[in-house]
DNA sequence: TCAGCAATGTCTGCTAAGCT
DNA sequence: AGCTTAGCAGACATTGCTGA
């Protein structure tokens, strides 16, 4: 994108947020749009303090029902033998701050949680909704009166499902809690940025929410606000107290926290369909997923699937599952499984790899020194090493097995 | 008994990438 | 832009097994 192109999407980005396009007129010339004077309370907001508004929304999209335990580790003492977690135990959250320094200049004016909920109405009991609860921050003073209203939505022994939240917003608020001398809990945080590389970094390359969302969840939004330009927002806000100014940031804010929702949606179904062929309709196909990535994510806690994975994406060609399969099998004693898959990657392929865990094979395992010279030989005959330290030590098993034959 | 090998674990240093 | 995290590679230590 060029600078032409970056100025008139910065324009039509604040012609739809505000209408002020900087034009060279000065701002008393400008035309107010209809709504301009609207304010936080027009907007759904309610006060809660002189400077702290709330708003709560209610999404009906993809919603996870339960969640297994493969993205938590031992430290989520709510998962604690525990396969499945139901999902009132995860609340999704966000927030907008004004940088990205976690420093004591940066401060966060805008933070949302979502809870999963059943639906107690005569007419729909039993379906699962997201309730968003959305705190703003109106001015800087109110600082405290805020960090203690979002108290009451941070307890210790839920599960915190965020965006690079381990790394941003969990660290910010940790340290906004600190400068107002508060104490605060968090539960265990669940950070979907990692999970979302190791299952599409592969395929789509870069992995921003916003990637995520256009790609995989296919989702797109008709126009939104990039992150870089909230924190002008906000202080435009500040000082025009113009609910316009804010009001496309806080629609951002909402529809990020409604994503997180449902790409932990899409984890589950990932995992619980892990291994058969076929991803059925809301997402996109098997062959957009990294058999890899899935795997490793699977691996931990739910081995056969992880094992599953591999061998199906084995037989569609992918080479590099195979050679993770045959680990798996190698360590479970599987040797004639394993000895299958490095024969074929060996012979489809010449893969270094296969090469080096068939003469460690044949060496040690099935006593065949013959064999083992043979297919170090033929490996040291491909002369295309990019690990020079593979060919030193194919080079030693070589003079070692001369030794032995003779 | 001991040397050599393979596997595994731990530590360190570096890089890439995400958030506003 | 600043900060944090995970992943990766390389170096090194430890353990267990095997065969001379």
């Amino acid at each position: 994108m060029d600078i032409k192109d970056l100025r008139s999407r910065i324009d039509s980005i604040k012609q739809q947020t505000n209408g002020s396009v900087h034009t060279g007129k000065s701002q008393r010339e400008k035309k107010p749009r209809p709504d301009a004077g609207k304010t936080l309370l027009d907007n759904g907001w309610n006060r809660i303090s002189e400077m702290v508004y709330e708003k709560v929304s209610v999404i009906n999209n993809i919603l996870p029902e339960a969640v297994s335990d493969i993205l938590l580790d031992e430290s989520c003492n709510t998962a604690e033998n525990k396969t499945m977690i139901p999902a009132e135990n995860f609340v999704f959250y966000d927030t907008e701050t004004t940088g990205l320094s976690a420093g004591a200049g940066n401060i966060v004016f805008l933070a949302g949680f979502g809870f999963l909920e059943t639906s107690n109405d005569a007419t729909t009991t039993g379906k699962t909704y997201l309730k968003i609860v959305q705190l703003f921050l109106s001015d800087f003073p109110g600082e405290p009166a805020f960090l203690e209203r979002m108290k009451k939505y941070i307890t210790p022994d839920r599960i915190y499902v965020s965006y690079n939240g381990k790394s941003f917003d969990a660290n910010i608020l940790r340290s906004r809690y600190a400068m107002n001398a508060m104490q605060i809990d968090f539960g265990y945080q669940l950070d979907l940025l990692y999970s979302s590389r190791r299952l599409w970094k592969n395929i789509i390359g870069a992995c921003s929410l916003g990637d995520i969302e256009r790609e995989v969840l296919d989702k797109r939004r008709a126009l939104d606000v990039p992150g870089f330009m909230v924190p002008d927002l906000y202080f435009d806000f500040i000082r025009t107290a113009r609910w316009d100014t804010i009001e496309g940031v806080n629609a951002h804010h909402l529809e990020d926290i409604s994503s997180l929702a449902e790409l932990l949606a899409v984890h589950e179904q990932l995992f619980a369909e892990a291994g058969e062929h076929i991803l059925p309709g809301n997402y996109k196909p098997a062959e957009y997923i990294d058999a890899l990535g899935l795997a490793s994510l699977l691996a931990d806690k739910r081995p056969e699937k992880a094992a599953l994975v591999l061998s199906s994406a084995f037989k569609g060609g992918n080479h590099k599952a195979g050679a993770g399969l045959s680990i798996i099998h190698k360590r479970a004693g599987r040797w004639d499984d394993a000895v299958i898959i490095w024969n074929r990657l060996w012979d489809d392929g010449k893969s270094i790899f296969a090469a080096v865990e068939l003469a460690k094979y044949y060496e040690h395992r099935a006593h065949n020194i013959e064999k083992a010279l043979g297919i170090t030989n033929d490996v040291l005959g491909l002369e295309r090493f990019r690990i020079t330290g593979i060919k030193q030590e194919l080079e030693k098993r070589k003079k070692r097995l001369i030794t032995k034959l003779n």
